[in-house]
DNA sequence: CGTGAACTGGTAACGGTTTTCATCTGCAGC
DNA sequence: GCTGCAGATGAAAACCGTTACCAGTTCACG
């Protein structure tokens, strides 16, 4: 009742793979990039098994998928399963998660005001990150 | 000094044809949509060349581009060539122009209270306009 | 065990976008 | 008005992330 998983029927050493990587990557991935990942570390995971359980995922709400600028999807593992948004590093990627009361009453009022309905949105803030601005010169 | 053009070199029938259909459309359209469009109505643009004007608008900043959740490229003129946001129907496309000082604001604070610095943020709200949820009824 | 539904993954297809390159054209300079 | 040519055009091919297809594999259950 708890959980509204979307996901699988059987438990397969790919799906693990999946779920488990993307679990300890700190920002958004690409799955070409998990996949690759996995394929370097041993235990190779097919392409298409990559999109398909990260699609189950997206399914079941336990992880974001955004779009970059040139239409590559990229996904990550939330910790809040609540509705909430992202601080992104546009250097290192990490993700921090925020949820921003501001931005729902805001949302909401100037859809209001324009009188549309069943309002929906996304936000996106991406800035470097205290680390990144402090560690090396992007040099070479 | 105040135009910061980014914009072609020469004027040409093309170039006049993407920019002025795109100012007379309401909302975000696809290349392949507006190309489909020129051809149609007779003054017909290579879909190569219509990419070509929209990056350049893009670049010069008149024209905002967004992805879809399914990877399309969308473009729209904004009315107002400060920053903004949209409003978009879900239904017709129709983009209403925003601005949203509670969102610069609480953009600006989440990334300072993170230690983030030279911060960036996308917004789409998106919702069904007034005029689509009166009309008729999604049907057949 | 035996069966079948779920899962896997190589390969081919898909679709939007970009690159290539031979050809054309706006226009600055005569 | 011409001419020259850098800039612009567009059909076709390449590109690239993603999805569909489908034959083979795995696993829960009787
Ligand atoms: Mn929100
Ligand atoms: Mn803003
Ligand atoms: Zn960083
Ligand atoms: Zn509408």
């Amino acid at each position: 009742m708890t959980t509204a998983r979307a996901g699988r029927a059987r438990s397969t050493r790919q799906g693990v793979a999946v779920e488990s990587l993307l679990e300890a990557s700190s920002g958004f991935r690409s799955a070409q990039d998990l996949h690759a990942e996995l394929r370097r570390r041993g235990d190779a995971v097919g392409l298409t098994t990559v999109y398909r359980h990260l699609q189950s995922l997206v399914d079941g709400g336990s992880v974001d998928m955004l779009r970059t600028v040139d239409g590559e999807a990229l996904y990550r593992q939330c910790a809040d399963s609540r509705h909430h948004h992202h601080l992104v590093c546009r250097r290192c990627g990490t993700a921090v998660e925020v949820s921003g009361q501001a931005v729902e009453r805001w949302a909401g009022a100037v859809a209001r005001e324009h009188g549309f309905t069943d309002v929906d949105h996304t936000v996106e803030v991406v800035g470097t990150c205290g680390e990144c601005s402090a560690g090396p010169a992007p040099s070479s």
